[in-house]
DNA sequence: ACAAAAGTGTTTCGCCTACACCCATGC
DNA sequence: GCATGGGTGTAGGCGAAACACTTTTGT
């Protein structure tokens, strides 16, 4: 049953499904591949994992090729992807991060990369449809029961705003009554005391609010099965 | 900034935190290392990706060595380690894994190999600690949203012997009386019909219980912000 | 005055908890 | 009978959803 394993070493790559919420969309960055195999198929960015290096800095550094870094307002490792053939002719095992870009900041991408809508991608190379799908699951879960939200919303937003930006990443609607009053009773959200004007239709001028951290907690711990009032066990 | 990563190759291990509910307590299956470095001290059984398997084929192959492998229950990736000093003297990234073992069976396990409750382990190699613990959490995570009670249950129950299981994991007391109102309203137990003849000291018999399903379901898929009576977007 | 947009008041609902009480057995 | 352990009845709390209504602006 043992196996001689240990001269078999792994090529590794780190992937990025880098999401950001463009024109009421959830969209995810793209790269066009210049090489085979998938020439011209859209995939994940992404790269090799370097000698010195950890996995979150190496998609740092390859993301670094595609969008500022700097704009990436959060981002958590997903899973990693380790099928013998996912990739032709040669081993090489992925592992997936999730990364987030603040709505309202254009980064500049090169010419071979794009936003897609994640409703509506195109055909893309090896695993990466699944890792796609699997990056917005994660999203939406987080949305329910953390303040992740924050990476998705610009610094200072108006409730609207953040309505629309929930309603895209959930692809379903949000009650802009009900999102103010979760967010507001678990103390994500805070005013800063500035109103914004209204548009040319008139209406009543809007509180201007942030998010309390822009690091990610946990607000809606145990859902249930919480620990009695008082004792833990040992 | 790019660096010439083409020609790097990282082994890679896969790990195993393997938890059961022994004795009222959460415990590791851990492995008295026979090799340096960390010659004796207990880690986490696992070892090298061969070249034909999947993570978790190589997983479940190395924990065939510890346990009988149809004794578990549940089996899921937790994250994939890589910091380039996490193993002395070469690079190793590792990728953990979560398996759960139902109470009640006696697994036969090597000499060199032995379970540590949780809360106490003993000095651990590596970054190990850090892993168990990641292990644990998330375990107690998804007892609160998902059916994962399963893999920690035999078969059939009572309600009292549960309670013990999920009290033991959780770390902290539960009412058998609400334990089996949240599990019965969310469709997770049926009776089997049966009764459980009560012991020496008396007392009503106990209905017997089994799971639903044995496969891992999200119950409590949206807790707030969950999707308007009907519609979806798009 | 009217339309539009934002925000609040209030009701209803459902899940969960806590605790009292009833049930079935051994001694 | 009484002790012991299992199960159910029921009331209260609380967060969330739904919807009506008020507030504040532009035209």
């Amino acid at each position: 049953m043992e196996k001689s394993t240990t001269e078999h070493r792994a090529a590794h790559e780190a992937l990025g499904v880098v999401l950001q919420v463009r024109e009421e969309q959830l969209q995810a960055l793209l790269w066009r591949r210049a090489r085979e195999p998938f020439l011209a198929a859209w995939s994940l960015p992404g790269g090799r994992l370097a000698p010195d290096e950890t996995l979150e800095d190496s998609i740092r550094r390859h993301l670094a090729a595609k969008v500022d870094v700097r704009e990436l307002s959060h981002l958590e490792q997903i899973e990693t992807l380790s099928a013998p053939a996912r990739y032709p002719g040669e081993r090489l095992v992925a592992t997936a991060y999730l990364g987030l870009i603040p709505a309202g900041i254009a980064p500049q991408v090169p010419a071979d990369t794009a936003w897609h809508p994640v409703d509506g991608l195109p055909e893309l190379a090896f695993d990466h449809f699944a890792v796609v799908l699997a990056g917005r699951e994660r999203l939406r879960a987080k949305l329910s029961y953390t303040n992740i939200g924050f990476a998705l919303a610009p610094p200072a937003f108006t409730i609207a705003e953040l309505r629309r930006l929930y309603r895209a990443a959930l692809g379903h609607d949000v009650s802009a009554t009900n999102l103010q009053r979760v967010l507001l009773r678990r103390r994500l959200l805070e005013p800063i005391g500035e109103l914004r004007p209204p548009g040319r239709a008139g209406g009543r001028p809007a509180a201007v609010y942030r998010f309390r951290t822009r690091n990610l907690e946990v607000t809606d711990q145990f859902a249930v099965l919480r620990p009695p009032t008082g004792g833990s066990l040992k």
